[in-house]
DNA sequence: TGCTGCATGTAATGTGTTACATGATTTG
DNA sequence: CAAATCATGTAACACATTACATGCAGCA
């Protein structure tokens, strides 16, 4: 079984979940996936015994099919949880643009990171929405770092701290644009 | 062209370098990528013309290329940066485990998250390194921001922040276990 | 009436990883 | 004496993206 299996079932040991639900939820873990990809990959998975699905008729709507974990998914989980852990793949366009940023003039530079800072602005703002509905509705059980919560928790906790801080990066970097300029005066 | 090619483009356009160190300036940025992937892509640039290379002999050691961007390069790079970044994607199987933490038990998600910290720490101390390298070494130069410099070094800074974060990000979690600990006492 | 959301699926193509291949020199 | 470093290259395979395909409901 490959990565993006376990990263599934690792999803829905929280809750069964649609392919479609999976894909939203993956886009919002910065870790995108397209419905061609999980779609197959969920049957694989039901055929392999480590999902079950229930298929729900729906009017208005097209049918779906929700995803559980089982007995097996589990086992398999979590001997990939205490496996070693490969190094984060970030594949950051932008900041590879930062790199080269000497070619453009310093204008461009600021517009393209004033852009980012906008970008990262609304993620802030939607994922507090996010960790605010999680203290909500799990107030208790978060102080139990075996409830099903608290690993979604802790794990937005951090992405809402790394979007936070591109934000200060941002800053930081509009800030010397505009010392450099002023000394240019 | 495809991305990889730009980012190779990017980092060859603050100077010259072989494949072979690409590989590991690349692995540096978090964006690995293998030769076998890179060596073909220089080639095929090489023969865009938005590359061009110096054949270097050696004696007990293998013989290089050193590959120079290329005027074409650089207005093909120029048009790359000032385009639209798709968000960055983050692969992070860690992240992913944490996610579903509540299926093992206190003690195996206590020592999961000391080894990520200590993994984290030394990145920290090389990346610090690396920064003072250029403070040291280009101290006059980072204050210009148009200098080939100031790039690399707003985005490596950018890299140490991601990483002294995610130490304080495990030190948070782990002191939640010890107080959850503490109350089962 | 045209777009977005819901919901699933397959096919073709493009990208990335692992493995195969070579070989001298340095370091433990 | 085995492993790592330097240095490049190709082939096979696995994984990811884009495009093709369907269809109803609600909204502007």
């Amino acid at each position: 079984m490959n990565t993006l299996g376990y990263v599934l079932l690792s999803i829905i040991s929280i809750r069964p979940y649609t392919g479609y639900e999976l894909v939203q939820i993956m886009a919002a873990a910065s870790w995108k996936a397209n419905h061609s990809q999980i779609y197959p990959l969920l049957s694989k998975l039901e055929q392999q015994e480590m999902l079950s699905f229930e298929y729900v008729e729906q009017i208005g709507k097209p049918n779906k099919k929700i995803y559980s974990i089982t007995e097996k998914g589990e086992e398999a989980l979590k001997d990939w949880i205490v496996s070693e852990s490969p190094d984060p793949i970030i594949r950051d366009e932008f900041m590879m643009k930062i790199y080269a940023m000497k070619l453009i003039d310093t204008n461009t530079a600021k517009s393209l990171i004033e852009k980012r800072l906008a970008i990262f602005e609304e993620k802030v703002t939607s994922r507090e929405a996010t960790l605010q509905a999680i203290e909500k509705n799990h107030q208790e059980t978060l102080k139990d770092i075996t409830s099903k919560q608290f690993g979604r928790y802790i794990f937005f906790k951090r992405k809402h701290q790394m979007e936070k801080e591109e934000i200060s990066w941002c800053k930081w970097v509009l800030s010397l644009i505009d010392d450099y300029s002023k000394t240019k005066d």
